[in-house]
DNA sequence: TTGCGTAATGTTTTT
DNA sequence: CATTACGCAA
């Protein structure tokens, strides 16, 4: 494969300077990735390395595992080649090597990760032990600054002995006890894995010599990104002759928050001297104004080295912004959007990107009723949702009653008399005997002790019932030939397995018990059941086993699956780092969201958020819609006071953006609105009160395509400023633009200019007087 | 053991 | 505000 042929002069020779130090400054679209694929691919191609000496630094798996595909797709004459080379983020190197190196630092070989969850229960407990007060210190806070001090290689003893204050000292005393707490359990936890690798490395020259001959050639991708600790690994590794190359992008540096900073971006070429420069600005993604407005946002940073990115892909239509009354309308109208896009072209790819998770939420109920295949990623999705997983769980069970996580899932919900005590005797005796709690369940009821036992003897029945059951279901794996014709199909039974599911449903009481519960939401978690059986019938149409479906459902709670066949993504900014879609939706740009409450009060976490726009913007290749929600429910609303547009709206050029039709405001507008009286909202008219009580009811696009359930109520009373105005809410037609409704008025007399929401023409300010408007 | 009610508590981003 | 945690009564 010609390598070089592809590649611009900048990528090419930042391939083809194959020896001493490179930093390649690359803004987004550039090519870095293929920068370093190339590179790697060349470096083997001339011989210049073989595989195993080159390896690969990333940021995420999801990253690695694409880079390790795209190296072995550009060798393919040599297919052993690609999978050779070690591509890896630094956590999962480290993991990597302390599995090798274990016993160097005196670690059990079979260490085990603490996830965050396990990380947040042993905070608990350590503050437990401590007997601190248990207000003083949150787990959550606690954690951070254990993690703090991790990465920067504090010590339980360096904190300790830092100490000022009683509080100073506990904290050093939690995280002694944490730190116990892992050793305990021969666990590391995320930040252990950097620390212990560096630790190992720096500490036993051997083992530092090993590794470092082990690689000549290291990249470091989203070098912009990497901490002190992955920083000094990074150094460890790379031998005196400097074969080092790291690609970055100071502006799109957005895990300060995790210990990373530019600073060594900066002080790369103080560092290894003499490293070359090569930079990337010509961007291949995304159409011109994109590229304008996100760099217009992001020059109003102080901290940053500046670059103009210049669009190859040249001239597109501008960005779109899009105003709702609530996270509701937010959602429907985005929803609708990419009904049409997807419409209009079959294989387009669109994405949402919100700051925080919690906004996904809406966004997946909007698409569901719309019946739009979404992937989410990251967060709650369907799969995780509790219902679906304990009906897969059960489906486990049937399949394997030996898997002990799913057992304990199912084995009082719904509840059947098996509580606290008779949980805490199986779990005692699994660990005793070394076995499964089923084998426990098996053995207790055999032998026959204790009162309490019918409801567990009545259980163990079930399940050995069910997976007899499983084992016809398993055995008929495809559709068996079918007899009837398929006029019949909608008539007979439905499929083996889709049945099968019903009736465990059904048989563990799972159904009744929700049932019976008869509230909205336990009626949405039958719908929801009702949705796993449509799936598992649809899997099951494509000939896909019960076998499979659980392992793919297994597959999706993972956060690093994103797919790119999935036509419709949703997922934070963070994520969406390195990805990039035909469509893009940015949501949520409230001040106090994004960007966040906790980085209003310091200008170096704004500039942070600022590049996460920048960021989230550069996703998109062809279009990019901002939208924001006047009323979204949560507790920022409480701190953030009255609710106002990001300040990032008004950061991009007028020009480069233009306001949709139906929008409650324009771009870069800020107005005041009157809260729901109707809603929950109303505590709010007492925190701001508006002036003037009058409201009316103002018609939009919104409400003409029909409002939907979570924004109908809100939308009767929205109003803008001075919303005592008789002509707010008025529909009028003009000339060109059409139908429109009037949504603020300013000035007075003959100076009178009305700002009037046309419905496909956007938002338009204009003066009364020359107007020419008729009255719908 | 269950289930209900109230109280507390957390409210970013991720390996 | 929304979810979770926990304590208490049945």
């Amino acid at each position: 494969m010609d390598l070089l042929g592809t590649l611009n002069d900048r990528q090419r020779e930042a391939v083809t300077t194959t020896d001493g130090p490179l930093l390649v400054l690359a803004g987004p679209g550039s090519g870095k990735t293929r920068v370093i694929t190339h590179r790697v691919a060349y470096l083997i191609e001339q011989g210049v390395a073989s595989p195993e000496k080159i390896q690969a630094v990333t940021f995420t798996n999801k990253a690695a595992d694409q880079m390790r595909d795209r190296i072995r797709h550009l060798l393919e004459a040599t297919p052993r080649a690609g999978a050779e080379v070690w591509v890896s983020t630094s956590h999962a190197f480290c993991a990597r090597l302390l599995r090798k190196e274990a016993r160097r630092l005196g670690l059990p070989q079979n260490f085990t990760i603490f996830d965050e969850d396990d990380q947040i229960s042993a905070v608990k407990l350590a503050i437990a032990q401590i007997g601190a007060d248990e207000r003083a210190f949150t787990p959550r806070a606690a954690l951070e600054r254990i993690s703090g001090a991790k990465n920067k290689a504090v010590t339980v003893g360096m904190m300790a002995a830092q100490a000022r204050d009683a509080r100073e000292s506990q904290q050093a005393q939690i995280f002694a006890a944490y730190e116990d707490r892992l050793r305990a359990a021969k666990a590391l936890d995320f930040d252990d894995l950097l620390l212990r690798g560096l630790q190992l490395l720096r500490d036993h020259p051997d083992v530092r010599k090993a590794w470092m001959n082990r690689f000549n050639y290291v990249h470091v991708d989203e070098f912009q990104d990497i901490n002190d600790l992955q920083y000094q690994i990074i150094r460890l590794l790379t031998g005196p002759e400097g074969n080092l190359c790291i690609v970055g992008d100071e502006d799109q540096s957005i895990y300060s928050w995790r210990g990373a900073h530019v600073g060594h971006i900066l002080r790369f070429e103080q560092d290894f001297p003499g490293a070359r420069l090569v930079r990337l600005e010509m961007n291949y993604r995304s159409k011109q104004p994109i590229l304008d407005a996100a760099g217009a946002v992001v020059a109003h940073n102080q901290m940053r080295i500046g670059k103009t990115l210049q669009a190859t892909r040249g001239a597109g239509s501008p960005m779109r912004f899009y105003e709702a009354q609530d996270a509701g309308g937010e959602a429907e109208w985005v929803t609708e959007e990419i009904a049409r896009l997807m419409q209009e072209d079959g294989s387009t790819h669109l994405a949402v990107f919100y700051r925080t998770n919690a906004v996904s939420r809406t966004f997946e109920e909007a698409l569901r009723r719309r019946g739009i295949a979404y992937r989410l990623v990251g967060g709650f999705s369907f799969y995780k949702r509790a219902e679906v997983r304990d009906a897969l769980a059960y489906l486990r069970v049937a399949r394997n009653p030996e898997d002990d996580v799913a057992l304990l899932r199912i084995l009082n919900t719904p509840p059947r008399g098996i509580g606290k005590t008779t949980l805490d005797s199986l779990r005692e005796m699994a660990q005793e005997r070394k076995c499964s709690l089923w084998a426990a369940t098996g053995a207790t009821v055999e032998s026959g002790l204790g009162r309490t036992l019918a409801p567990l003897r009545e259980f163990r029945s079930l399940v050995l019932s069910l997976t007899e059951e499983f084992q016809v279901v398993a055995a008929r794996g495809e559709p068996s030939g079918r007899g009837a014709p398929d006029t019949t199909r909608d008539t007979v039974s439905p499929p083996a397995s889709a049945a099968f599911l019903e009736e465990v449903l059904r048989r563990t009481g799972y159904l009744d018990y929700l049932q019976q519960q008869n509230t909205g939401e336990s009626q949405e978690r039958s719908e929801n059941l009702q949705e796993l059986v449509n799936a598992l019938e649809e899997a099951e149409e494509t000939e896909e086993s019960l076998e499979q479906f659980l392992d793919r459902a297994a597959l999706v709670s993972d956060a690093d699956s994103y797919q790119e066949q999935a036509r419709v993504t949703l997922m934070t900014i963070h994520s969406a780092k390195g990805l990039e879609f035909d469509h893009v939706f940015l949501a949520g740009l409230e001040e106090g969201l994004f960007p966040h409450v906790r980085s209003l009060k310091s200008p170096t976490d704004l500039e942070e958020e600022r590049r996460l726009c920048y960021v989230g913007m550069t996703r998109a290749k062809d279009t990019l819609t901002l939208t924001r929600a006047v009323y979204r429910p949560g507790y920022w609303n409480d701190q953030v006071g009255e609710p106002k547009p990001s300040r990032f709206l008004f950061e991009i050029p007028k020009e480069l953006i233009e306001t949709v039709a139906g929008s409650l405001a324009g771009a870069g507008e800020q107005r005041r609105y009157v809260p729901d009286p109707d809603s929950e909202a109303r505590r709010l008219v007492h925190r701001y009160p508006m002036h003037g009580a009058g409201r009316r009811k103002t018609e939009s696009a919104e409400r003409t395509s029909g409002a939907r359930s979570s924004s109908r109520r809100s939308a009767e009373s929205r109003a803008g400023a001075g919303a005592s105005h008789p002509l707010l809410g008025i529909r009028v037609r003009h000339k060109t633009y059409g139908v429109g409704t009037i949504i603020a008025v300013d000035g007075e007399e003959d100076e009178r200019r009305l700002t009037i929401s046309f419905l496909d023409h956007g938002t338009k300010k204009l003066v009364e007087r020359y107007a020419n408007l008729e009255r719908v």
